[in-house]
DNA sequence: TTACCTATCACTAATATTGGTGATTGGTCA
DNA sequence: TGACCAATCACCAATATTAGTGATAGGTAA
C-alpha cells in the first residue's frame, strides 16, 4: 500500500482527493492538512511515501512546505500541484526538490498514475509545464555576454581562472606573465563587469555564463 | 494536416513509423531519413511542422542534427528518441533545443498524442526522462553539503554575504560584529572547506550549493 | 597615417585578506 | 561539574589585492 499525504486548503477538493486514494486498491491517504503549518511543529512524515502538495496555499505555501519535508524527510516524495503554470513557481518548486508537477485540471485516474510513477522513480508532469521546464534549460545557454561586457579574450582567460579559485601568482604563473600584468588585467575586467571585488567578479561570471 | 519528418536509420522503424504517422487522419509524413547527413546539404524543412529524431545514429547523429534544424528552420518542432537514458544525451539535446524527449519503449499510440502535444506548445515527455531532467536542475551535488562540511549557521550567513561580493568590512556592518571576528568566522570556513582563498570558497559555496 | 585597442610591464600607496595565538561568554552533553 | 563547541573580539605579521599613473609594442580600422 502506497501512503499518501495531502496538502490542500479547499476542503471540496481534499475531500475528493481523499475519496480518489482511498478507491484505489494499492494506495490508502494516511493524512491531508489545509496548510503547511503543521510542519513547522513536529508532524511526522516518516511514514508517508508520496505527499500530494498545493502550491497556493495560505499560511506556509507548498514551496515552503517542499523544502521543510525534503529536509526532514529525504525519503518522501513530492507531488506539485497548481491552477497557474507560473515559471517562477515551477522554477522554485523543483530547486526546492520537488519530484513532479502536475496541473490541478488533470484528471482524476492521471493523478493515480502519477502517483504510481513518481514511486517507480519517474517524474509526473504535465506536458505543458516540461516544456516550461525545458525552456528554463535552453534560456540559461544562449548569451552575448562577450559584446554585453566585450571582454577581451585574454581577460575572460584570465577570469576563468580566477573562477577556479587561483591567486594572482598562480595566474601569473600560469600564463607566464608577470603579476603586474594580471592585476592590470583584473583591472579592466572589475571595470568592464562593474564590481570592485575577486568575489563579486567570480559570482558575476558565473551568473552570466561568461566563463 | 500535421507535416512531420523522420530521422531514423533502423530501416523496419523508419517504415513502421511512416505507415503510424499516414494511418492517422491528422498527420503525413512528408519525408524520412536514415540519417542527418542530408542536413548538412540543402535539405529543405520550411514545409514541416514536426520532426522525430533519433539520437543514435551514424555519420551525424540526433543531437547535431537538432542543432542544424533549430538554427536554419526556428519554427520546426523536434522530438527526440532513444532507446537510452542517457544523461549526458538527455543534456545535450535538451541544449541543442529539443521540444520533447520520449523513450523508443513508448507506445505507438503515446507517440501520436506527443506529436499532438508537441504542437499544442506542450512538451511531450516519457517521466523517466522528465526526472532525469529534474534532478539536473536540482543537484549536480550531494545535498548532505551542511554535515560534509560542517558548517555553523553563523559560517553559512557569512559565506552567503561573501558570496553576494561584500567585503570583510561590508560583512561586519551587515553583521554588527567587528572585522576581527569576520576574520575568524572565515578563517574557520576556510578550514572547513579546505580552500585557501575567497574565490575558492565562494566557488565551493556555489558549487556545493551550500549556499 | 593617425587613432584606438590590446597586451604587456613597472611602480606606488592604500587597503584587505590570510594565518596565527589567545581569551571570554554562553550553551550543551555526559 | 568538566569538557567541548560556537560566537565573539583583539593583536600581530606576512601577503595579496585594489586603484592609480605611465609606458611600450603590435594590430587594426577609418
Amino acid at each position: 500500500m502506497i501512503k499518501v499525504v495531502l496538502f490542500e486548503d479547499n476542503k471540496h477538493r481534499r475531500e475528493g482527493l481523499e475519496l480518489l486514494i482511498e478507491s484505489s486498491d494499492e494506495m490508502t491517504c494516511i493524512g491531508s492538512y489545509e496548510d503547511c503549518s503543521m510542519l513547522l511543529g513536529d508532524l511526522d512524515l516518516s511514514e508517508a511515501d508520496v505527499v500530494l502538495m498545493d502550491i497556493d496555499m495560505p499560511h506556509v505555501n507548498g514551496i515552503e512546505g517542499v523544502k521543510i519535508i525534503r529536509q526532514n524527510f529525504p525519503n518522501v516524495l513530492i507531488i506539485m500541484q497548481t491552477v497557474f503554470e507560473d515559471n517562477e513557481k515551477i522554477f522554485a518548486s523543483i530547486c526546492a526538490g520537488a519530484h513532479g508537477y502536475i496541473l490541478k485540471k488533470t484528471p482524476a485516474e492521471k493523478l493515480i498514475t502519477a502517483i504510481h510513477e513518481v514511486m517507480d522513480g519517474d517524474a509526473p508532469m504535465t506536458p505543458s509545464i516540461a516544456r516550461k521546464v525545458l525552456e528554463m534549460f535552453q534560456n540559461q545557454s544562449p548569451r552575448e555576454s562577450q559584446q554585453f561586457f566585450n571582454l577581451s579574450s585574454r581577460e575572460k582567460e584570465i577570469l576563468t581562472l580566477l573562477v577556479k579559485g587561483m591567486s594572482y601568482k598562480m595566474i601569473a604563473a600560469h600564463c607566464a606573465i608577470s603579476i603586474n600584468t594580471v592585476s592590470t588585467h583584473m583591472h579592466k575586467i572589475y571595470e568592464k563587469l562593474h564590481v570592485h571585488s575577486a568575489t563579486e567578479a567570480v559570482m558575476k561570471a558565473v551568473e552570466q555564463r561568461i566563463v
